[in-house]
DNA sequence: TCATTTAACGTTTTT
DNA sequence: CGTTAAATGA
């Protein structure tokens, strides 16, 4: 296979160009993963390089994940063998591996557990509570922000303390001081930990560091624009004095100087490193060019930004629409209704169509909308499949087997099935097991060394721990699913979870795909990491399903007609920004552009009179990225105010109270209760279920 | 110790 | 508005 081939002047230079720093400026649309991908199969198999010998690091693991694919096709190799695949990943994930194959060069244990958003709150709260500092001095959650912030940008807790002067921020450097103790006795790393561990790693130790230069001939990083500083130096650590680096990125697509994303690292890439070579890509292959017209008018009133003209060879294509709504719940009725009419008269499948929104909970009127038109929809984001109760229940399980002095998951699992284990005999034991040496396990397998636990209490943990000890003897022999399924038989956590009401199916089903999921991996760390790693993002899309997402969400995917919804002032820009200063706001237009760029052949922007927001109803302007957009869009004009009679037909619950109903498993029956979607029906046959409005695929009659 | 009620609280985006 | 944390009673 010719893997120059297909490719235009500028992509087939940035393959070609293959020693020495290469910088490719890539616009929206202009085939950035495939020219980085026919660089990986280009230097394999044109240059013999050997797969081991490439990094190349993604922005998310889906867009690892779609590499790997790609890259299967080309070489023409299985994409799941992954001898004939580079080290490929998010920087994360990346981190972890190096972590666990070098960490003990510094001190880090090879089965340390990985701590997301929540367990790193939690923890932070009990620093607080040690140091007694109380939650309405401090929130827990900006606490938690700006330990993260202050890693992100490499400030350690002594560092901070150093320039804190304020008794707020001293405070913080006690927590920080705190949490970093308590972090490292539980065998943990919080997701910022893996960055700065692995800049320690290189740094303190030169033949570390020498392996690595040396095992990575060349290298590559995706979404260049959205490193941060931890990331930046371990990229410059990484890369040895042949200095075959190729970053991708696009400064205008920047939208993560939040989370401490800093795009001047592009900007800056030709005097990092000498001599780089640069190469943009400026023609765009999705969008028609009203889309891309409209898009590149709003970008060009940032003063912040490289010089780039995208261009196309599609035609103008249909003009970018712009709408004006009553409410909310009528945009998410135009949304719904457009979708379904150009869905049943065949022209669209539901799957070309994207809803993008700034919030996630500008989500639930669409959902409302979707429901009651029976339009098949997914949401990207929001809240992960690792996030639910249930699975973070089984995972800190697995996690406190693995990693048995991990006191969060501990904590988390200590009374879940519940089985009289309380706060106050938890904490007791925590004292007593602090001082004692031993592991939490062993802990709980000794405790007729302490007195200080209530016989009832002691009696249920060193039963706990009996369990806790037979899943641990299993966890070299048994593989991830087996282990789960030991855990819910010993707990009994099936039952615990089936209480009859309609979200106890959904647990139950989440349960099976975790297992599902599980059964994937060979080994317990390999689950655990791909748990700890996963982002809500990576959910694999169904094409026969509408996708609901945030435009953060969005970046890097495309669809051939795009909603954007909530086009107002103080929602896109973001009302925080207004005081935040420009270069935030011009963070807010970058956004914009990133959704607007993802539509191929319609792009379509509301705002409404007026919307519900904090439980009132607030009276937005329509946004002034609108007005920037120039002459390629058409204006349709307000709807009439809806009647309250066609209010009641669009009424919230698809199913009301007193409707009969026909259930395709329990025959017809009455609604007699109704609570969201949990719908309360008496059969004909006496019984009474609950059910799910969403799946029970119930018929009015 | 646990379950139910009540109050407060907060919403930007996420690896 | 909807969710989660504290407060209360059993």
């Amino acid at each position: 296979m010719n893997l120059l081939e297909g490719l235009n002047e500028a992509q087939s230079d940035a393959v070609q160009t293959i020693s020495g720093p290469v910088l490719i400026l890539a616009g929206a649309g202009s085939g950035k993963t495939k020219t980085l991908t026919h660089r990986v199969a280009y230097l394999i198999a044109n240059e013999s390089i050997k797969p081991s010998e490439i990094l190349a690091v993604t922005f998310t693991n889906k867009a690892a994940k779609e590499m790997r694919d790609r890259l299967g096709v080309l070489l023409g190799q299985n994409a799941h063998n992954r001898n004939f695949m580079p080290w490929m990943g998010t920087f994360h994930g990346i981190c972890v591996r190096m972590l666990r194959i070098d960490g003990k060069a510094i001190g880090i244990s090879s089965n340390f557990v990985i701590y997301d958003e929540d367990d790193r709150q939690g923890l932070v709260k009990q620093a607080m509570k040690q140091l007694s500092i109380s939650d309405s001095e401090i929130k827990a959650k900006s606490a938690s922000s700006v330990i993260s912030s202050s890693k992100n940008e490499m400030v350690g807790p002594d560092e901070y303390e150093a320039v804190a002067q304020f008794p707020y921020q001293k405070n913080i450097a006690k927590i920080y001081k705190k949490y970093e103790l308590l972090r490292k006795a539980a065998g943990a790393l919080d997701f910022d930990d893996l960055l700065l561990e692995v800049v320690r790693l290189l740094k303190d130790n030169k033949e570390v560091r020498m392996k690595w230069q040396k095992q990575f001939k060349h290298i590559l990083i995706d979404e260049y624009q959205d490193t941060n500083a931890a990331q930046y130096n371990i990229i410059k650590l990484l890369v040895n004095d042949k200095q075959n680096i190729c970053v991708v990125g696009d400064d205008w697509q920047s939208i993560y100087s939040w989370r401490g994303a800093d795009f001047t690292n592009i900007l800056n890439f030709e005097r990092d490193f000498k001599g780089a070579k640069v190469i943009k890509l400026e023609q765009n292959y999705r969008s028609t060019g009203n889309i891309l017209d409209a898009a590149s008018n709003v970008i060009a009133k940032n003063t912040q930004r490289t010089d780039k003209k995208l261009w196309t060879l599609a035609g103008a294509g249909s003009p970018v629409q712009v709408h004006e709504l009553f409410d909310e719940s009528e945009e998410a009725n135009l949304v719904a209704s457009r979708i379904s009419s150009h869905v049943s008269i065949g022209a669209r499948k539901f799957g070309d169509f994207a809803v993008l929104y700034r919030t996630n909970a500008q989500s639930y009127t669409l959902e409302r909308a979707f429901i009651q038109l029976r339009i098949p929809y997914q949401i990207i984001g929001g809240v992960r499949f690792y996030d639910r109760k249930e699975i973070k229940d089984i995972i800190a399980y697995l996690r406190l087997v693995y990693q048995p002095q991990d006191r969060m998951s501990f904590s988390r699992i200590a009374n879940v099935p519940v089985r009289g284990i309380g706060s106050t005999s938890l904490e007791k034991f925590f004292l007593w097991q602090s001082g004692s040496g031993l592991d939490i396990i062993s802990a709980l397998a000794n405790l007729d060394q302490t007195n200080i636990i209530t016989a009832r209490a002691k009696q249920s943990m060193s039963d706990l721990g009996k369990k806790l000890k037979i899943v641990q003897s299993m966890l070299e022999t048994a593989s991830p699913k087996e282990l789960i399924e030991k855990l819910l038989s010993l707990t009994g956590y099936l039952e615990y979870i089936a209480d009859g009401t309609p979200q106890a199916e959904d647990r139950e089903a989440n349960i099976g795909s975790l297992l599902s999921d599980a059964q994937n991996f060979a080994s317990l760390p390999d689950f655990l990491e791909e748990v700890a790693l996963m982002s809500s993002a990576d959910t694999s899309s169904d094409d026969q399903k509408v996708t609901l997402m945030t435009l953060h969400a969005a970046k890097g995917l495309e669809f051939p007609v795009v909603f954007i919804v909530g086009v107002e002032e103080g929602i896109l820009p973001h009302a925080r920004v207004y005081e935040a200063g420009l270069s935030e706001l011009e963070e807010e237009r970058r956004l914009a552009y990133v959704g607007m760029t993802r539509a191929r052949e319609e792009l379509h922007l509301t705002y409404v009179q007026s919307r519900m927001q904090f439980g009132q109803r607030a009276y937005n302007q329509v946004s002034r990225f609108i007005g920037d957009m120039g002459n390629q869009i058409i204006a349709s004009a307000p709807t009439m105010k809806i009647t309250k009679q066609e209010e009641e037909f669009f009424s919230d619950e698809p199913f009301s109270v007193g409707e009969f109903v026909r259930s395709a498993s329990f025959g017809s029956g009455e609604v007699v209760e109704v609570d969201g979607l949990a719908l309360t029906i008496k059969f004909d046959d006496g019984r009474t279920k609950k059910l799910n409005a969403e799946y029970a695929r119930l018929e009015k009659i």
